[in-house]
DNA sequence: GTCTATAGTGGGATAGAC
DNA sequence: GTCTATCCCACTATAGAC
């Protein structure tokens, strides 16, 4: 009942204060952004003075930084351990989208704050999250590519065009899926491979 | 009368101060976000001192809100016109795609803006431009919900998760699109229309 | 590990001259 | 329509007691 979002309210009764912080960050920053988040609200939701949080990190931007850095760890590994046991490379690419999608909306405050607040981090941090980033792409575009090679995609565009349309497809999701909504993850993971993989035109 | 239906080309030459600062404005909400852009550059990059910016503004909110208004305006009235003229289903919606990417490439920034900073607006405000977001998808559905009723597009799916998967695949181009990269707004339109009517998979 | 108190900076907006 | 000068507030982060 109370164990909606990627962390369930008991692993929340025994997190550390870091932890806590850390999820109470990430949830104001996506419901209101990372500059106009204060730490004085941080610290007001967990009940604790301002000056308590500098003892478990060194600025505002940390926290910021280390949601990134979860953020793309998470949906990495997600990706890369659903497609581990799979050779055929149609069912390569189903597997990416629906372990994509399913690892993006069970953490959606901290995949979304990591794609649309990467402008707020250092230039330094932000190379490296960029970095990271690249990484997970360069994933999914090599899924997609080796489909291409064995004639299963479509080959008029190239493999880097597919991989843009296909997150496009995806990772809009994050501004409207409402996790009491009437789609579930699986249900939109559905949706996604029948439209991408299948288009919507039937003459 | 003087100032009616000014929208030519030679506008920004002949721009008055006020829609200079709209213009830079916009800019700079792109590029650092609402709430992280001070009312100090924006009179910066003018070369204005700050308090000659609220001769032409009420407050920095205002310039936010003019800019989410001008946004939803502009691409509801290019998809307006663009299928206007179109009777036959598919049709509408392939100019639907094009006018769509076209004006949203052609006014990013604007585009951009309306679409992540609608959270930094007043409660009121921000139901206003909720609204006309609504309207301007429910024009959206109606095209793809004919499409389907005239047996030309999938009915797996109700003509809301077409919309959903449509404006996700088109909508997430902001976050990558550059000006002078590879890819025109008129390629990217004819790639999603053959993703999104198509699909990838080639058995 | 959390507290009280505060330093130090930068923010949006206004008053009134020109 | 733009200027100089300034108010007042909110912000992040630190110092040092307990």
């Amino acid at each position: 009942m109370a164990d909606n979002g990627a962390e369930s309210g008991a692993r929340r009764d025994r997190a550390t204060t870091a932890e806590k912080l850390k999820d109470e960050a990430v949830r104001l920053f996506w419901e209101k952004g990372y500059a106009a988040t204060t730490t004085r609200e941080i610290a007001e939701s967990l009940g604790v003075q301002r000056a308590s949080l500098y003892y478990h990190i060194k600025s505002k931007e940390d926290l910021l930084y280390f949601i990134c850095v979860e953020s793309l760890n998470n949906i990495h590994t997600a990706v890369s351990k659903a497609i581990s046991a799979l050779t055929d490379p149609l069912d390569r690419v189903e597997a990416m989208i629906e372990a994509h999608v399913v690892s993006m909306l069970a953490d959606r405050e901290k995949h979304a704050t990591m794609l649309t607040e990467l402008r707020s981090l250092s230039d330094l941090r932000r190379a490296e999250i960029v970095q990271l980033r690249d990484e997970y792409e360069s994933l999914v575009r090599s899924v997609l590519e080796e489909a291409q090679d064995a004639g299963v995609l479509w080959k008029g565009a190239s493999a880097k065009e597919l991989e843009l349309a296909l997150l496009n497809l995806l990772n809009w999701t994050i501004f409207w899926y409402r996790p009491n909504g009437e789609l579930s993850p699986e249900d939109l993971a559905g949706l996604f491979k029948e439209v991408y993989l299948g288009g919507v035109a039937r003459t």
